[in-house]
DNA sequence: TGTACATCAGTGAACGCGCGTTCACTGATGTAC
DNA sequence: TGTACATCAGTGAACGCGCGTTCACTGATGTAC
């Protein structure tokens, strides 16, 4: 028993505990959440969180911030990959998803510092990846405001509805592909001006 | 002062702890809300609420049939009235403006008892008067589900946004404004196929 | 290369708090005769 | 019409619990010389 289980440094103790943070989210739901419980899944003691985020907020910042950074990746990966509105909005839907803590605490925005600078510039970056592709494929006579509006409503609004498991357990069953229907339903409709 | 300020026997008790409840969800969130402040308010013991629905969940689910009801009668009368699919979608958009803290727990079956009766008789009806209009308004080629789902996480998704304070200004000072023109939007690419 | 010391990361016990729920109770109401 | 009694609606004190946060602390690490 040379090397003890546990080291007294954990080495990456603020990743281990938003990962910690997540799982529970997933399972319990933000408002569940504790960080006592965050703590024993992390194997460290109860007052170790508030040394890495000062307090249960920081921790739902920090998280928050996480999911803006994870959502903006995703959405420019499906970009570039495809150059499809389409598939950038299905990508939105793959997002909260694969990622269903970071996304329930981002729309959430009681629960951190939605002022924090990190919250507000990783909020205005995912923002340009949705609406600058919908400012891009709009049809003729659309305002460009509503259509951006429009397209962050269905797939904010699909991911929700999947989410809280209030879609048939075909949509449920193949998140992406009932968000590539539906945002090929309405991208059809809209390529026929 | 022959009336006392509080009778011993409220009379609406049940009534008054629904409104209240509602109150403060609105204020601080359903996760947020307790018992013993929804008896504050109501100007009762702690234990009073219990009387009427058995546990804090049992509040829950009462508050979700009632918003079940509210949100059907909306709906059945924007489309009695106008016949227009898009003024349902707006009449679910107000609704969910005009009564945050039922749409908000409606949403969250975890709160409440989501096999109760009620509430599935409720969910049945409200999901008729939105998808059985959606279905009248189909364009040819397109799948009826699917319609149905991208009509429904459009508006879902247009009052989540609005809720939680995602749009700016314009969208939160005129919701069911915005409501019709990205309703029509997507009513006007469909009537072209 | 070795030593002294500052800094960093995590401990663990303790605090006060608000909560949901229980319990035996009491006041008010309705009903049978 | 009056009385006895069952039932209903709400009381208020108490319970045990998990929580966020605090505090003085200790072990580990890095850096200056």
């Amino acid at each position: 028993m040379a090397q003890p289980e546990r080291p007294y440094h954990h080495g990456n103790l603020r990743q281990a505990l938003l990962t910690a943070a997540a799982e529970v989210i997933a399972e319990v739901g933000p408002s569940q959440m504790s960080l006592r419980e965050v703590a024993r899944r992390s194997g460290v003691s109860n007052a170790a969180p508030m040394h890495h985020f000062g307090d249960k907020a920081g921790l739902f910042t920090a998280l928050a911030a996480e999911g803006f950074e994870l959502l903006t990746a995703a959405l420019e990966e499906a970009h570039e990959r495809t150059g499809s509105f389409a598939e950038i909005g299905a990508a939105y839907v793959g997002f909260a998803v694969a990622h269903r803590a970071h996304f329930e605490v981002m729309f959430r925005p009681d629960l951190y510092d939605a002022t924090a600078p990190e919250i507000i510039a990783g909020n205005r970056a995912a923002a340009q990846h949705l609406y600058g592709p919908a400012a891009e494929h709009l049809p003729a006579g659309d305002d460009p405001r509503d259509a951006g509006i429009a397209a962050w409503s269905l797939v904010h609004g699909l991911a929700t509805l999947i989410i809280n498991g209030n879609l048939g357990d075909d949509a449920v069953a193949d998140p992406i592909g009932t968000a590539r229907r539906i945002n090929a339903l309405t991208a059809r409709r809209a390529a026929r001006p």
